[in-house]
DNA sequence: TATGAATGAGAATTCATTCAT
DNA sequence: AATGAATGAATTCTCATTCAT
């Protein structure tokens, strides 16, 4: 329905989308009306139902750009040619950083997945599990491989660590004493460790 | 303004209480109306209002429920008598036990805090920061005692291990293959395996 | 409907009808809640119900004594043996004080006029056209005999005196610098030499 | 939050503010919903909604009005050059026909400054009380002058008179036989040797 | 006499969306 | 490309009143 430019961030449409996002994120999707985005955009009503078919078009597009970022840097790492411990290493610590610098994002993602449109909800969830599953095959290589303990199903580690992913939302402020790259670091040497086989 | 007895069920109100559970935990706080929740609880919109100043005091009347449950639970572990690891794995095997029982509660704690009022915002990120330090304290005892890395903070440890349970709203299913008990058991492996000292 | 005792000001009843009377004079009719009135009468609403019939009894009720006390004051003046000049400087000079010591009476009787059932209405506007006509018979009188001047209509001359009456619930306060008896003097004083005959 | 040409009639927000006025007139604000209103305007309430930001601003509206227009009449007599007395017969004279033109108006000033926001109502009053200043000056000046009576507070004078004007309100109905300028006439009568000095 | 749970009708307000211009 | 007036459906909440006990 909308027809930006792939990837504007300026422009009317590109304003709307970035307050769309803020006040998504800080209030909810339900508890922001379209009145405060135009507001916060500088335009008004009419010009956003120009640009976008509806209130729930704007998160459409804010999903769509969350998964194609997401993909994006998972598909960079996991296709390098690094060891498989490497590889989940560096794909941990870049998870993290790059939710924590997309924090907006992340918390619009598990906040309003209901607000999305049966399809978009399906389409949404595939991408997610396509993403899951990149990242559970790389546990599951190292798993097979012997590098990693393998009494526990990868699909719960990914879970698991996923989950601590998606708790910053809840708990990281930026204006704290760690950085994005302190927690990262953190993370993956919880991840990795949790991985290693027993040894007794 | 409600004034059942305690963890009370049956009776109007707490025929309320459950079906707002259910309608909130499904369908998130704004999208659910006080229409629908009477008309679940097969009472008329006044009966809710006699026993319940609004639609938020529902609310709070469920957040109290489940704070006082949650740190009830781990109240019980914390202050017994065996060694740290051990009440380590106690403790974590048991919130997810009691999460996984009360999926629900777990949402709506995760997903409503917004929508309570400032005054109650505060008093549930109090208990909340207890009930964390509370965790974070056994994790500390642990470090100090030489039996856990002290490599990583205790307080960014228990954020990791409570975003894995936050997460299980999102993601686990009853109907799926895995019970309360085998989750709880791979999740508690995986987090007292992270707090294990380096060995080379 | 209302089966109290006459005149009682103590018992529950009594104690309602004081709590409405300051109440609508405060607040007005409609945004006075029979919840309030209970409270503050310290009775629940059941028993309230017992008493009256509703809500506009209790009204019907307070324009009830207002009339009666009214129309007995007067009555007394009005029948007394003293010149014409004299009765109605006596008659202004009581209206003005049992008006500022029934303020809360005058409020609502003004107030509330409307929210009287119609056969009610009929019989209170009655009332009040009698206690007028009563008054201007004295002016009448008064212009008859060549006292007072008679180039205004009596009629009016009432309806002006009445209107500062009226006002009176509006900007007198009792804690104010001026007491009943001393509006009561200006009052009479401003009426009187109204009426008196053009000089020159 | 209304942005009518000052004055204007026509267009749905005049037609909104004349049929309010006539309703809080008649009914008195509380007993008017705003469906009334808004079908007596042949609109809908998301129509009301859009020029007027709540059924008290409708209120707001109605009161800026009638305080503009009686203001600046006052002030047009006030600042003539006649001599005091005459100063003061035209602007009682004037006070009365404007008062009778505008019924609605005044029932509503005197109807519902209760239900004014405490701001707008301290704006009120204060504007009340410069009004009454103004008028109680011209009485003041004239006992200075040794024109009028000066054993009457020049404040009581006013209310006094005011409460005729407030009255009429009550008692004036246009279909009678008084035109305005016959009541205005008699009242001014009134008011002016209600001032004289005592002659004897 | 009195309670208090429950009703049901109606109130003000919000808001995404449409459409003529 | 953009405006802003207007809609209409839904939402939360209030309140006088009833009734079984």
């Amino acid at each position: 329905m909308a027809r930006r430019p792939a990837g504007a961030a300026s422009g009317v449409d590109g304003r709307l989308l970035a307050e769309a996002t803020r006040l998504f994120a800080r209030q909810g999707f339900d508890r922001t009306s379209v009145q405060e985005i135009v507001e916060a955009a500088g335009v008004t009503k009419g010009a956003m139902y120009h640009y976008f078919g509806s209130k729930d078009d704007l998160l459409h597009e804010i999903y769509g750009r969350v998964l194609r970022e997401q993909t994006d840097r998972l598909e960079k790492i996991a296709t390098s040619e690094a060891p498989t411990a490497e590889r989940l290493a560096d794909a941990a610590a870049d998870v993290v950083v790059s939710t924590i610098e997309n924090l907006d994002d992340v918390r619009i993602f598990y906040d309003s997945l209901n607000h999305l449109s049966p399809a978009k909800q399906r389409a949404v969830r595939a991408e997610r599990r396509r993403y899951h599953e990149r990242f559970r095959g790389i546990v599951e290589e190292g798993q097979r491989a012997g590098a990693f303990r393998a009494d526990v199903p990868a699909d719960l580690v990914v879970d698991y660590f996923f989950g601590a992913i998606h708790h910053l939302g809840i708990w990281y402020r930026r204006s704290g004493s760690l950085s994005a790259t302190d927690v990262a670091t953190h993370y993956t040497k919880l991840l990795m460790s949790s991985l290693e086989k027993e040894n007794r």
